[in-house]
DNA sequence: ATAGGGTTAG
């Protein structure tokens, strides 16, 4: 017989299906291992836990911990590092900070570079962002210094803030101490700039680009033709599309997307929906952001029955209508005063197009009308609902908060009658008025 | 020294 490959060589396979997000295959892999006896490693566990992590079952990457110390091995920085990420992204960040206080206390493993940046990511997504940053500025003093993925974290993290002249100076820092800034550096602060119109600096940024010999990748020309797509400059978004395509860089989903939101805006709903076939006939399918896009375009566009076609469409794309998609078609029908098609796409489309009608979506859905001022709108659906105290709520605030104080008194006493009182945000709501 | 971390579209 054969003898087996080194283990190394499964981790190879199994790592490669990673790379290609092909995470239940590697899964499937590991427990064919299993069952065939074939020895696994430390490595091969951790692979394995990050692929739960990414499949947002964090729990069954915790339940593999098990199997590590089953097998004789013992949990490393990698294996907690990959958990503590895993906890961060399925928003689990109390039980991460929970579980990396115990780590450190215990002296169960030395945080590294990667662990800390994993932190710093965790703390910014919770919007601790003074924390984050000064973890990073400690980062010196530790054992470990901080790389240029630390940098772009907390570049990226000046950037979002508006930050961006801090973000510009934490550039020319990693430079002088010998990080070099790479790609993901240069997007996170050209689409900051971009989104400032701060044009001048996003050329120099460019050109900087080019001495140092960094290429342009697909987020960084989705990031300039998104901008030219806002700024109305939809000719110039389609000569970086032209441009990136010489070099190499094919257009995916959110470059299509950018261009579609220019030509939107731009109140050129056809040359948006042409951009659409221009999608399909490439092969890329189109997402519900797409039709989120497009149709909220349409409608804006006074172009209701092209929006209703478009949320027609989605089915057939796998795509179910979210409640925004339709609160907007409804905004469009209301607007023009066909009142009684948007009780009918309430009633019949919405439901057979996938949307579930329970009461959550629905108050959702009022919630949003009430907001955009189509109170009495939204009461004419709220006669062909199911109605609970969360919904009751919801309208009567709407109502108040857009003076329809004759609607909201029928409504309160319709909801005394039926035994529901009013929560605490209403109550205060009325306590303000009768001030 | 095989495994873990960062960026884009409303």
């Amino acid at each position: 017989m054969m003898p087996l490959p080194p283990v190394d060589r499964f981790n190879r396979v199994l790592v490669a299906f990673v790379e290609m997000k092909e995470y239940f295959v590697s899964i499937s892999l590991f427990k064919d291992m299993c069952v065939l006896a074939i020895p696994v490693d430390r490595c091969t566990i951790n692979i394995i836990i990050n692929c739960f992590c990414h499949l947002n079952e964090v729990d069954y990457g915790f339940s593999l911990l098990g199997g590590i110390i089953k097998r004789g091995f013992s949990p490393n920085v990698v294996t907690y590092t990959t958990l503590l990420r895993g906890l961060i992204s399925q928003g689990k960040s109390v039980e991460a900070e929970r579980l990396f206080k115990k780590l450190v206390v215990f002296n169960e493993i030395k945080p590294d570079v990667v662990t800390l940046n994993t932190i710093i990511v965790g703390l910014r997504k919770t919007g601790h962002t003074s924390i984050a940053v000064r973890l990073f500025r400690s980062m010196d003093m530790e054992s470990c210094a901080p790389d240029a993925i630390s940098y772009n974290t907390v570049i990226d993290c000046f950037c979002k803030h508006g930050y961006v002249d801090r973000a510009l100076i934490l550039l020319y820092e990693m430079t002088k101490k010998g990080i070099s800034p790479n790609v993901i550096t240069y997007n996170s602060l050209i689409h900051a700039l971009c989104n400032l119109d701060r044009w001048a600096d996003t050329r120099r940024l460019l050109r900087e680009m080019v001495i140092r010999n960094i290429s342009p990748d697909v987020y960084t020309y989705n990031v300039l033709i998104n901008a030219y797509g806002k700024a109305r400059k939809t000719k110039d978004a389609e000569n970086v599309i032209k441009l990136m395509i010489q070099r190499g860089q094919y257009p995916d989903v959110v470059t299509y997307t950018a261009l579609m939101h220019g030509y939107c805006l731009h109140g050129d709903i056809n040359e948006a929906l042409s951009v659409l076939n221009t999608m399909r006939r490439k092969g890329l399918s189109p997402n519900t952001r797409c039709y989120n896009i497009l149709i909220y375009g349409c409608c804006k566009n006074l172009k209701v029955d092209e929006a209703i076609d478009l949320f027609q469409d989605m089915p057939f794309e796998g795509l179910t209508p979210t409640i925004e998609i339709c609160s907007r078609i409804l905004q469009g029908l209301f607007h023009v005063g066909r009142h009684f098609e948007a009780q009918k796409f309430f009633k019949e489309m919405m439901p057979n197009h996938g949307v579930t009608l329970d009461t959550e979506t629905c108050n959702t859905l009022l919630h949003d009308l009430c907001r955009k001022r189509y109170v009495v709108e939204a009461l004419s659906l709220f006669h062909i609902m199911e109605g609970d105290d969360v919904i009751y709520n919801t309208l009567i605030r709407g109502c108040l908060q857009n003076k329809k104080y004759k609607e909201g008194c029928v409504l309160l006493d319709e909801m005394h009658a039926r035994g529901i009182s009013a929560d605490n945000s209403t109550t205060s709501m009325l306590m303000d008025l009768l001030k």
